[in-house]
RNA sequence: GCCCGGGUAGCUCAGGGGCGAGAGCAGCUGUCUUGUAAACAGCAGGUCGUGGGUUCGAAUCCCACCUCGGGCUCCA
């Protein structure tokens, strides 16, 4: 053995320690800082725990706790910690998995005798965490073989069930499993790597408690799972949690409620929405924009009813894929079955297939704001984002395979275009591919459309990123995500190709040669559902509207009320040039009438008192400025126009 | 659909087997005439989600259903 090893730095240059040491020896080494911070180390781009010594000759790095993979194993064996703690408090716990996830961790428990968590059990087993934390324990690492992992967990059927899973390598892959131990007798099955002991941890919180399917599957037992999430801090853990404060006070439902916009009366039933004058007022203008620019780009409006015959969706196949998404069928006209329709491409294929096509004839581009029932799961429903009756801004394009690319570029080009104008402006494309379950079409046929969808996502410029198995049972798809002003990322638009539907129905079309062909279709959506495309909106501008697309964008408020003459003809002056003005008359002071318009979140409040009646001009009062005395009204007609037409 | 937690006035929320069920905000009516984020007073407002049950007595305990929230799963 070596007196010395040698290892590489990230920055290239070498350092030898005495045979034996650790990575926590190398930080040691390095900094005084660096070996207070430091959580793990990457050897040769594999983590470690800093306790276990390294090899010669090795490329290494030390990895902090304020970094993505610092934190990660942060919250990796902060679960390990609320592990402990849950079976120390509930003797005879069954522990499943606690890994760490986006922001934090959870762990999966099976409580004796069927017990479950309530919400008051989080501060105690927060307290026991900190009781952990607190007593410093070091993690060990210990190496054992299969059997041995059996017989330590005779216990805890979860963990064998893992275990007996190591063949497909989900532990260690070479027979062998790892398991971490530490005081108290403690001891779980894991990978690792772990920070050197608890007392590294501490700048947590436990979140919820929910229920959780043992391994996703729907037919396996509920677990009983634990969120929390962990920091490298006291201030990145406030931090994290002021985010979600913030999140909380952009909610839609919450914002629906204060602005008047929308509800979800209990009458009508889960996931439907009704929407109130102003909500609907945004609703029509994100609407009446969007029409617009279809028109612009080539589109036909058509209409299609909402409920229809049986046969219809058992040729699109619709019913043989997706009747669990559907409302039951009413039955009707002695004995014939009508369906709620979940999606509007069968009755825009109707229309292309009325008449004979002429290759003259395409592309063809059908547009619709067709309004679709899904019988959603009781537990998915969410608010206007996950709703049981929604409108999509859905599009289907007739064309030639030849076409076909180059309709698939166009129609990228004119959604980002479009998501841009309404204020979005942060994308990442996916591209989802054969779902291997539940796919019609050969092989073939997918990979042809795949690679045409590919090429015109690259065309944009965007490299997407890879969907495995996510597309409908028709055809593929490349889907926009938008990231919204606090970084949280939606799937919006979609775009997707079709070689089943057409073939399904029997399209065609003449071709310049006089013979018959079989068109291709491209399903497009940019809003997705109109409800959801609102509710990502009022969240992103936290229910300040920009002006084109606010309810009121101008409030005048009279000082007294000899300036009510004044304020009322202003407000006439705004709406004869086809803004959305109103006035509330001085019957209040005018420091609480301001405080309404703020709550409301208004882009403007003009004020008008002796002054400007005497001069023509208003005081403004611009959401998110500073206050202006004495501008003329012309002046201040000339800035909202600015702002209507800037989408600002 | 499954697990956990909720549903009390328009909104936000107290009250948890026994006085006619409360507060703040909003609403209405007066008074106040106001220059940039809350004037004052009074009034009105609830079959305590729905239906059953236990009890001398239920907003309160039990059951079922509806519905909302957080998850699982799924998806626009």
């Amino acid at each position: 053995m070596p007196a010395e090893i040698c290892v590489t730095l990230p920055d290239g240059t070498t350092k030898s320690l005495p045979s034996g040491s650790t990575g926590a020896d190398l930080a040691a080494s390095i900094g005084k800082r660096l070996a207070r911070d430091a959580v793990v180390v990457e050897v040769d781009g594999e983590q470690r725990d800093l306790t276990r010594d390294l090899p010669e000759d090795a490329a290494v790095r030390i990895i902090t706790a304020a970094s993505d993979e610092g934190r990660e194993v942060l919250r990796h064996s902060t679960a390990h910690v609320l592990a402990q703690a849950v079976l120390s408090l509930w003797p005879g716990a069954r522990f499943a998995i606690g890994p760490a996830i986006d922001d934090g961790f959870y762990y999966d428990f099976e409580l004796p005798d069927g017990q479950t968590f309530s919400e008051d059990d989080l501060e105690r087993i927060e307290d026991k965490m900190r009781e952990i934390v607190g007593a410093d324990q070091p993690f060990v690492r210990a190496e054992c073989s299969v059997d041995e992992g059996l017989e330590v967990f005779a216990e805890q059927p979860y963990k064998r069930e893992i275990i007996e899973r190591v063949e497909s390598s989900e532990v260690a892959g070479d027979g062998s499993v790892s398991l971490y131990r530490n005081t108290e007798g403690f001891v779980d099955l894991c990978r690792g790597p772990h920070v050197p002991s608890t007392g590294r941890l501490g700048h947590f919180k436990l979140m919820k408690v929910a229920g959780a399917y043992w391994r996703g599957d729907e037919k396996g037992p509920m677990l009983q799972r634990i969120y929390g999430t962990a920091w490298e801090s006291a201030k990145a853990l406030e931090e994290h949690l002021e985010r979600l404060r913030q999140a909380e006070a952009r909610d839609h439902r919450k914002l629906g409620v204060e602005l008047d916009l929308f509800s979800f009366p209990d009458e009508v039933g889960s996931g439907l929405a009704v929407f109130h004058p102003k909500g609907g007022l945004v609703r029509r203008l994100m609407e009446d924009y969007s029409r617009t620019r279809h028109e612009q780009a080539g589109y036909e409006f058509v209409y299609s009813p909402h409920i229809t015959k049986s046969a219809l969706f058992e040729q699109s196949g619709h019913l043989e894929w997706f009747a669990d998404g559907m409302y039951p069928p009413m039955e009707l006209d002695g004995g014939t079955d009508y369906y709620l329709k979940p999606m509007n491409c069968p009755f825009h294929i109707l229309i292309y297939r009325n008449r004979l096509r002429s290759y003259r004839d395409l592309p063809l581009r059908m547009f619709e704001f067709g309004t679709v029932y899904r019988y959603e799961k009781s537990g998915v429903v969410h608010g206007l984002t996950r709703a049981r009756g929604f409108a999509q801004d859905d599009a289907h394009i007739f064309c030639t395979h030849e076409q076909a690319e180059g309709e698939i570029t166009r129609a990228l080009d004119f959604v980002l275009g479009l998501l841009r104008d309404y204020g979005l402006t942060d994308f990442e494309l996916e591209l989802s591919t054969r779902p291997p379950e539940k796919a019609v079409g050969t092989e073939e046929e997918w990979d042809t459309a795949t690679e045409i969808l590919r090429r015109a996502a690259v065309a944009k410029g965007l490299d997407p990123v890879l969907d495995e198995g996510g597309g409908a049972f028709y055809g593929p798809k490349v889907s926009v995500q938008v990231r919204d002003a606090i970084g949280r990322s939606w799937q919006m638009s979609t775009i997707q190709l079709d070689f089943q539907l057409p073939q399904r129905f029997g399209l065609e079309y003449v071709g310049a040669d006089n013979e018959r062909h079989r068109p291709v279709m491209i399903h497009r959506a940019l809003f997705g559902s109109v409800e959801r495309f609102f509710a990502v909106l009022l969240e992103h501008y936290a229910g300040a509207f920009p002006a084109w697309l606010a309810p009121v964008q101008v409030r005048v408020l009279p000082v007294r009320a000899d300036h009510h003459v004044y304020a009322d003809r202003l407000v006439d002056r705004l709406l004869a040039e086809g803004y959305r003005a109103d006035t509330v008359v001085a019957d209040e002071p005018l420091g609480a009438r301001i405080r309404r318009a703020k709550m409301e979140k208004l882009p403007y409040v003009l004020v008008v008192g002796d002054d400007d009646v005497a001069a023509g001009t208003v005081g403004v009062n611009p959401r998110g400025g500073e206050v202006e005395r004495g501008v003329h009204v012309d002046d201040f007609v000339d800035r909202l126009a600015a702002d209507v037409l800037a989408h600002v």
